[in-house]
DNA sequence: TAGATTGTTAATCGATTAACAATC
DNA sequence: TAGATTGTTAATCGATTAACAATC
């Protein structure tokens, strides 16, 4: 499978194709249709067909793609077969739920540790550590860690990101809700809470208005 | 302000300018302009001054809107002003989290109570109960509810999202890795860590491309 | 073969950016 | 007045959808 350009519109909607297809019972036809997949997500077909096309080497007229292949080409795609190793900082409650969640194996990524200016433990119940930020550095350098997750309070995130960069850090994953600034040569993903209120908000608004 | 037809792009960029406007300091002047707004925000100055025109009723030439009247106009807009009741289903770790975070009601949202199936606990540091599922209905009812923020685990999130719906619920904050299935008048809004993941593993793939 | 499905090429749609006139 | 800034109209860009040819 020779690797086109993407687009990010593209991306954002692959790991829901594959989360359907691993969530599909092993009996039954060993295929599955664009068509299949499309209704089941509720989109288009269309768009599911060129989708697939960007990372599957294709499907075959009147019987579809091979499901486990499919699974295949798009993890490998999004990189879940080399697991990438993340810090976290900022134990809170927040840090902590994300820190426990195993979910995010499956997505290949792995957290390696938290980062507290105060931790209140030493250690979360699945084991994994959390130390002082003073040991952020050494932490990075020493397991060549190149993704940092912040979930400190916003007046905090700022520095937490700078500090990360320091360590060598290329990517962000910033629960704050909080603009970053940033090299041009890094990336920040906002996990932006607000955003989808805005647009759950919305909708209510529109609801009820309609009923008036 | 007349109210116009919003773009989804929009909206999900009004909380970005609303949280940056209200970190500014009271001291310097009233005023802020579209200009320098984008630039703190790294975004281009015509697609502020767009943003800003579907929400605010203008700014002045030479000056540039007055700060105050801006953060309401937007807050106005996204309905941060009147609050929304929401209850939220699955106390686990994230859910916890969740309805322990103090910074939505910024947002206009305000968490009511949680519910699960097996809790653990009756009620959190914070006061905000944890009830058994099975007084979810009467809640909803008693309370008038109409959104619910579902953090179960992935396999239980359709079938708590029906209940939902049936207890009159219209709009859905899914935090569960999975596109859940709803009647057209309900919005479903997927908070997908998954995406974010793909995107930022994206960027790390590409950056080691680079340096080969 | 006929028909379901794939994949591609063209058309449409929507959102962003550029150009420019208006204004204080 | 001159110039910074607003707001609008036109052009560009990108993404989605529709139409259609290819295939098993």
């Amino acid at each position: 499978m020779e690797r086109k350009e993407i687009s990010k519109a593209v991306l954002k909607r692959l790991p829901g194709y594959v989360a359907y297809l691993r969530s599909m019972p092993e009996t039954g036809s060993p295929y599955i249709s664009a068509t299949a997949l499309a209704s089941a997500l509720g989109m288009g077909e269309v768009q599911v067909r060129k989708d697939l096309a960007m990372v599957s080497d294709g499907g075959r007229p009147k019987i579809g793609y091979l499901r486990e292949s499919l699974i295949e080409d798009i993890e490998q795609f999004l990189g879940y077969d080399n697991t990438t190793d993340a810090v976290l900082i900022g134990a809170g409650k927040l840090g902590q739920a994300l820190l426990g969640y195993s979910g995010f194996a499956a997505y290949g990524l792995n957290i390696l540790a938290a980062f507290d200016a105060n931790p209140s433990v030493e250690n979360t119940e699945d084991g994994k550590p959390i130390y002082h930020i003073s040991r952020l550095e050494s932490f990075c350098r020493a397991n060549k860690v190149r993704m940092g997750i912040i979930t400190v309070p916003t007046q905090h995130a700022q520095s937490v990101c700078d500090q990360l960069i320091a360590c060598g850090i290329k990517a962000v994953w910033n629960f704050a809700p909080t603009h970053l600034e940033v090299p041009a040569n890094i990336l920040v993903q906002n996990e932006n809470m607000a955003t989808s209120l805005a647009v759950l908000s919305m909708h209510l608004q529109a609801h009820m208005k309609e009923k008036k």
